[in-house]
DNA sequence: TCTCCTTTGAAGCCA
DNA sequence: TGGCTTCAAAGGAGA
């Protein structure tokens, strides 16, 4: 049964900053003791999450956490402007997080379809099964994990959902989630889906396609290096007999990659769609069943060409010619997505359709808004799918190492041009500019809580672990889950969340506690960004202060919008209130609402429930 | 054609 | 150890 963390109380700051998971080792004991009271909270609560009880899932004991965005902004040009324009315009979901009425599920394989058998498994082919994530909790290089794994090449569901399971990456058009968590569609899309998950036309090219097809693999299908190595079809996904789940290269993603890869002439269709033309190697980044590997990215062919020429003129310098050739025709691995990255791509499709907008940085802003939004336990779905992801990752390309992505480290990127440090840049533009469409200014707290800081919050630093004040993986979970410090446990998030409820926040002895409920209860998403000078502890007592004086607000609508931005777009009232303001943010606010998006509809978003009165 | 924008999170690098 | 930087996705916009 999870357990109340009572970490979640006293660092309001950080309240919709972290979230925390019940299983940290000792540190859920020692804090145990002070959130004895919250418990029973947490049991409401955690009875309110579909979560597998049954689920012996060991590695419960993780914590996500947030930190507000630590990024200096420019407001350079009119860009910016623009962006933030359309997303003010076509923000409306801002306070409405998409409904998960249940708990995530992850849509497996199903390997009991008729499709999968041996080698003649068309990747579109594939069916999935429902199952309860997390599921994949698969030590790295533990062979009891991959034994387990092997099991689940039984066709018996109960294996499957026993076992892990590697998270997938869907094909272009399909989303990527879809396999992961069962959310299945009317979990993110209550109702009808949005026209272009209708599965029948392509959102970008507005051709038809077939219906949603749960096929391709999806986020860590096979290594290329591997290919050869899995003779089953569903080889990355259903681990051979004596054959790790994601057959790797022994020395890692860095050894030269077979080249003796089949490539189904389907497949490389079907790569072309799902990749640009670079991104689809000849031969490389698919497994013998053609499920193309989204992680790894050919690089670009043309630069090869120019070496290829300089090769050919001179044969002395002909192999170096080749032998970089050979090195750049090495597959780019990418990173893992982390949690706000599967979130993006999840509901990138869905803001677009309803906010009809196609600038990603527009869509972006929205998305990070409505990540603020999104209550723990939903953020929990995503942590916990990130650190799946990263976990497969960590299997699948052992030596693979995120400074090999680095600039200049693998042909095909090319050096990132620094950001300039923009000394409190857009700082004044967001300190009290919130944006009338976002509702809220974005959350900069640099000091955000992390793994141990979002369990003890600031004022109980000596309880965290080394790498969490450094604001590096927190070593608590490392050494619970085995290998890579990860976000939440889902079953932990909810317990750790905030109160979702005035009566559930629990007092703090910082001046929060003066601060009316209405105040603590409002989501981090409401805050107002802290002024820059002030220390992390200011940071979080302000995070969670009311915002500044209207006068303060930029006259230009922001101060009328904070009105109603305070309620988002919870209060119909206060929209129209505002919109007769003739703010830019109750504009086309309509337009980008999505019922299906409403609170009404997601009972478990407290947080994004909360009101918070300007006055 | 390439880079930027924009978001958050993870991780690497450097002092 | 803290702070900064890069990269991951995405697609329009601008150079």
């Amino acid at each position: 049964m999870p357990q109340l963390n009572g970490g979640g109380g006293d660092d309001l700051g950080a309240n919709d900053e972290m979230i925390s998971f019940k299983d940290e080792g000792e540190q859920e004991e020692k804090i145990s003791e002070n959130s004895s009271a919250e418990r029973d909270l947490a049991d409401v609560k955690s009875s309110l999450v579909n979560e597998s009880e049954t689920n012996q899932n060991s590695s419960s004991d993780s914590e996500a956490e947030r930190r507000p965005p630590p990024r200096s902004e420019s407001f350079r040009d009119k860009t910016r402007e623009s962006l933030e324009e359309a997303a003010k315009r076509q923000d409306g979901g801002l306070f409405k997080s998409p409904p998960y009425p249940g708990y995530p599920f992850i849509m497996i394989p199903d390997l009991t379809s008729p499709y999968l058998p041996n080698g003649s498994l068309s990747p579109t082919a594939r069916t999935y099964l429902q199952m309860k994530w997390p599921l994949l909790d698969v030590q790295a290089g533990s062979l009891q994990s991959r034994q387990a794994l092997k099991d689940a090449r039984s066709p018996s569901p109960a294996h499957i959902v026993s076992n892990k399971v590697p998270v997938v990456q869907h094909p272009h058009h399909v989303h990527p989630l879809t396999p992961l968590i069962t959310y299945s569609n009317e979990h993110f899309t209550p109702g009808n889906p949005p026209p272009h998950l209708q599965a029948d036309v392509d959102p970008k090219t507005g051709i038809p396609r077939p219906p949603h097809p749960p096929d391709i693999s999806p986020y860590y299908p096979l290594s290329p290096g591997t290919v050869g190595q899995i003779p089953h079809p569903l080889g990355w996904l259903v681990p051979q007999q004596g054959q790790p789940v994601y057959p790797i290269t022994t020395g890692g993603f860095r050894h030269p990659y077979p080249t003796a890869l089949t490539v189904n002439a389907s497949m490389s269709s079907l790569l072309s769609s799902r990749f640009p033309p670079h991104m689809v190697p000849p031969h490389h980044s698919l497994h013998t069943t053609g499920i193309p590997h989204p992680a790894i990215v050919t690089p670009n062919v043309k630069q090869e060409s120019s070496h290829s020429d300089i090769g050919s003129l001179n044969s002395s310098k002909h192999q170096d010619a080749k032998k970089e050739e050979e090195k750049k025709k090495q597959p780019h691995i990418k990173k893992p997505l982390n949690a706000f990255m599967l979130y993006m791509k999840e509901m990138r499709a869905k803001v677009v359709a309803e906010c009809t907008l196609k600038e990603s940085a527009a869509i972006n802003q929205i998305l990070g808004r409505r990540w603020h939004a999104l209550s723990r336990e939903e953020q929990a779905k995503y942590y916990e799918l990130a650190r799946k992801e990263r976990q497969l990752h960590m299997q699948l390309y052992p030596g693979w190492s995120a400074r090999d992505n680095y600039a200049g480290n693998y042909q095909g990127k090319k050096k990132k041009r620094k950001r300039e440090k923009q000394a409190g840049e857009g700082n004044e533009h967001r300190e009290y500019f919130p944006n009338p469409c976002l509702s809220l200014p974005p959350i900069t707290d640099l000091s955000a809580p992390k793994k141990c800081r979002a369990r003890f919050g600031l004022d109980q630093q000596n309880n965290w672990c080394g790498p969490c004040r450094r604001k590096k993986k927190c070593i608590r979970y490392i050494q619970g889950e085995g290998s890579c410090a990860s976000p939440p446990s889902s079953d932990g998030s909810l317990l750790e969340s905030p109160p979702s409820s005035p009566s559930m926040i629990s007092p703090s002895p910082s001046s929060k506690e003066s601060k009316p409920q209405t105040e603590q209860m409002q989501p981090l998403s409401l805050t107002m960004k802290p002024p820059p000078l002030l220390s992390s502890s200011q940071h979080q007592h302000l995070s969670m202060a009311p915002p500044p004086p209207l006068a303060l607000l930029d006259n230009s609508g922001a101060g009328k919008t904070s009105g109603s931005a305070h309620n988002g777009s919870l209060d119909p009232s206060d929209v129209s209130s505002s919109r007769s303001t003739g703010s830019a943010s109750s504009r086309p606010i309509s337009a980008c609402h999505s019922h299906s998006l409403l609170p009404s509809s997601a009972p478990t978003q407290p947080l994004s429930l909360v009101t918070k009165s300007i006055d």
